[in-house]
DNA sequence: TACATACTGATACAACGTATCATCTGTAAC
DNA sequence: GTTACAGATGATACGTTGTATCAGTATGTA
């Protein structure tokens, strides 16, 4: 299910070389489910500075292996991103957990939007916010 | 157009004092027709603190007389909610102005990737970044 | 192996908020 | 109009989430 995504090659293939740190935070990234905050993997890393938690981060951001999450009560989440085409984010309030989907119903959305605004779409962001399958607050499942 | 949001009066129904600072904010915001950020409105309003424009911004955004925007780059702004009801924002992405659109083809979304994902969808944040009528870059137009 | 250079970690700083606290002011009662 | 006090203010410190700086280190290549 979960595709082996190397991360460390990534970024080898961007030109960035293969440090030891680097190579830790695409370990660690690399068995994350769940969406993390840059300060809590830091912290799983005391080895790794927590400067260089933040610049492999926005390497991995600007490479789009890793996406920005706008959480429900506005702070700062990532996840890593699995499918290399434009998608968005359902992030379980609960456990972080961050499913990826891309809806048809998106563009649909888009379109139908654009003839009720003035100007031009240039972008969009779409976030959802569930209760998973996994957590118990979801009826009784 | 535009209609007359009596911002002072939204707090004094919820039991807030009518103090000058907030009489100051309340007027300002009132002209506003662009997202801002708090501190540009700190900026402008040198005669009240800080820590009192930040905290009157909270009271309106609990209100629901104003919204938080996340902007494309990941900056904090805000805007004027002139709907009481829920709705999205589509934000210009060169001049800031702020339309506030509810498309029916919201809830079509949500429906259509409810079937999609597993769990429940508990809330969402949809918002649009498009270049409006007003600004140049739009096509020529 | 040597070297240029990319990278690192420590630290300081910046943006955006919130907490604290002594002081002040609106408001309601008189 | 006074009074009294809870609620509000402003200054300041602090917290979080990042980015800039910079001396020292590690990497990939020749």
């Amino acid at each position: 299910m979960i595709l082996h995504t190397n991360l460390m090659a990534v970024l080898e293939e961007l030109g960035y070389r293969a440090t030891a740190p680097r190579k830790a935070i695409a370990n660690l990234l690399e068995q994350k489910q769940d969406s993390f905050t840059v300060e809590a993997l830091s912290e799983e890393l005391p080895s790794v500075g927590r400067a260089t938690v933040y610049r492999t981060i926005k390497l991995l951001l600007d490479a789009g292996a890793v996406c920005k999450l706008a959480t429900i009560d506005g702070s700062q989440m990532y996840s890593l991103c699995r499918a290399g085409h434009h998608h968005h984010h359902s992030v379980c309030i609960l456990c972080g957990a961050v499913e990826e989907f891309r809806a048809a119903a998106v563009e649909r959305l888009i379109s139908a939007v654009s003839a009720e605004i003035t100007g031009e779409i240039i972008d969009h962001r779409i976030e959802l916010y569930v209760i998973c399958g996994l957590c118990p607050s979801h009826g009784g499942r």
